[in-house]
DNA sequence: TATCAAATTTAGAATTATTCTAAAAACCAT
DNA sequence: ATGGTTTTTAGAATAATTCTAAATTTGATA
């Protein structure tokens, strides 16, 4: 067994996921050391690229396991089409409108200061910042 | 002719908007003094509560037409829904997870500083922070 | 004020992204 | 190998939005 595969596979148990062949496959696509933007048109066309035999379905179903899991952020930039973003790490974006494009603003770069109080009850689930270019 | 009535017109106008009658009323429900957000289905309600006869294509074409005219601002959080937001001045917003909801932070309040250098020939159309909570 | 071409509005069809359904296939502990 | 559970899948269903083409409104002009 490669080693990547074998990665592949400890990083879905790792977050509970269990890893079947079509989960290990996307997963082979998405975390390949790059990160990346897909939309699931993206995923279904890497898939298709590859061989690898899958519906439009369990795309659907696998980017949202991986989401919820934390394996993916879900970026929403577009009423129409959701992104997944395989960067965890803190970050930003830069929306190329006319190329329905995003790209990563690198933290160190950015800051978001004056937070205000937030309504009672309440915690931060994410802050996102996107810049429309 | 009533005071607003009279400045809902102008307002279109002013906007290279032809005030039909129509774009009147929804301009009516939505430019009250009070900034507020609202969905499409949103707009159609409060026609309906206040007896305009419309279709659901004209509140899309002049919701539509109203953000590309600037009298409107549209603000994606959701990959489903749009919104609108009346309140034009620069401000950021919470978006209410569970009660799908958006509110405005004041600006004053929030302050991104850092923005990097932009890829060549760009220029920011805008920079929206969504604190999700 | 009546006329008319251009712009707008509309109902319903079409499109697009996504979720649902329920049957088939894969999975895995025994 | 067996069998109960979980996944996968094709296709139907749903939801938001846009398109289409016919009907209506608009406003400039006679």
């Amino acid at each position: 067994m490669k080693n990547e595969t074998h990665d592949i596979t400890h990083l879905l148990v790792k977050h509970d996921i269990r890893p079947t062949k079509i989960r290990r496959a996307i997963a082979g696509l998405l975390f390949d050391g790059h990160d990346k933007h897909v939309s699931v048109d993206d995923v279904i066309d890497l898939a298709r690229r590859q061989k690898i035999r899958t519906s439009v379905a369990s795309v659907y179903n696998t980017l949202n396991q991986f989401a919820s899991a934390g394996l993916l952020r879900r970026v929403t930039v577009e009423q129409g089409r959701a992104f997944f973003d395989t960067n965890l790490s803190a970050h930003h974006h830069f929306y190329f409108e006319d190329e329905e494009r995003l790209e990563d603003i690198p933290t160190e770069d950015i800051n978001v200061s004056g937070l205000p109080e937030l309504p009672q009850g309440r915690t931060i689930k994410s802050v996102d910042v996107t810049i429309r270019i």
